[in-house]
DNA sequence: AATATTTTTTAGCCTAGACTAAAAATATTT
DNA sequence: AAATATTTTTAGTCTAGGCTAAAAAATATT
């Protein structure tokens, strides 16, 4: 059965809201991440679920099945693997390439997916430190934690961002942080929760807890 | 003024029929190149007309304004572009791009193509030989001729084809005969107008009238 | 010149996917 | 437990882009 742009989109942001947590999805909450209106979803979601492609009860939310969960992967499969090349290729900052993902992962061809995993290299993340998922839909389950819940002379390693909005990147551009870098924290301020970290050795530079919050972090 | 996708593929197929002829375009040729009906087709051309980007008159065929030919050779250039890419990066052949092409010519990134054309080296022309129009849209004006149409004895090179249909490409590789291929004719059959050729100096070969009038070449 | 054929347009209908406004269900306060 | 607030669904509309069948215009044939 194939599926249309709309109901590919729908699929992918069920699948990115379900992966921060285990109750199922609400109509608003989908509403929102697509940018309609709550009725437009209802609508949608009774589709889906027809096509079965997701669990849904009336009133009660939603979750994906695991031949819905397969389609989300190959969306995000692809959203990432283009995305690599965007940047590695192209020349573009992960800032930039979110928005030309969103339309080349609707691009329909197995045949230049594989190829163009194999001209990337077979990566494994894509810029944002996010995992591709595999051919057969299989996703390494990587559990960072935040930065914000490091304790103060903790040392890590900046492995993904939580968030890829254009300016919260630009944040971090700013900051000379970029995926690998080693952070040490240096102080912990408790009114705010803001830290002073610093970046690969160098002077240490101040961090709020709304930032700190959306980096993803391994120690 | 934004362009749907529709309506792009509809001033493409435009430009595609307007390149071979000087009369105006009908609404019949429009519908059997975009496998619509005609009644559907009359419909967008009221709605392109109202737009600016076509002259149309009722019953009497229509052309591309300024206007619409520059979002035209836009695609074209999107088409042409992707389709190097396919080719030279990732290793297709080319009769399997067009199809792969026909989607990625719709990606609205003006960035993302720019940085494709200085990726590629700035190609000239696609893998079929045809020309890539410029940013600012303009088309070297190639023109070359028909096989069919030279004379015995005559020697040429292979410049691009006038068709892509996928079985007419897989014909020509089974000939060994790709871009810039030198050919001999070395007989002429008055009757059928088939031909005996020679490529690149190896062993004649035989190319029927319905081949020789698809293949372009310069001597 | 009249008739027949082909092409194009009109009229009316359909589906996907959005919307608004009102109704119904669920959740939260008091 | 009742009242209120929030969320979700229903009902009815809208637009884009298709479709079919019938009408009208253009073209071809006798």
């Amino acid at each position: 059965m194939s599926t249309s742009f709309a109901e590919e989109n729908y699929l992918k942001v069920i699948y990115r809201l379900s992966e921060s947590t285990d109750v199922d999805i609400s109509t608003n909450a989908i509403a929102e991440m697509t940018q309609t209106k709550a009725a437009s979803v209802t609508d949608m979601l009774r589709k889906l679920s027809e096509k079965g492609w997701v669990n849904y009860q009336k009133y009660q939310g939603v979750r994906l099945t695991a031949a819905g969960e397969k389609i989300a992967l190959g969306i995000v499969r692809k959203h990432r693997l283009w995305e690599v090349f965007l940047v590695d290729k192209m020349g573009f900052s992960w800032d930039e390439v979110h928005e030309i993902a969103e339309q080349l992962e609707h691009i329909e061809s197995d045949a230049l997916i594989e190829k163009l995993d194999a001209f990337l290299g077979f990566p494994s993340v894509d810029p944002h430190g996010d995992p591709i998922p595999s051919k057969d839909g299989k996703l390494p389950h990587v559990s960072y934690k935040k930065l914000s819940d490091l304790k103060i002379n903790q040392s890590c390693v900046f492995m993904g961002v939580a968030k890829d909005a254009t300016v919260f990147l630009q944040t971090l551009d700013k900051l000379h942080l970029s995926l690998g870098a080693k952070m040490d924290i240096k102080e912990l301020n408790e009114f705010d929760r803001s830290m002073l970290i610093s970046i690969n050795d160098h002077l240490p530079v101040f961090i709020s807890f709304d930032v700190a919050k959306n980096i993803l972090v391994k120690y």
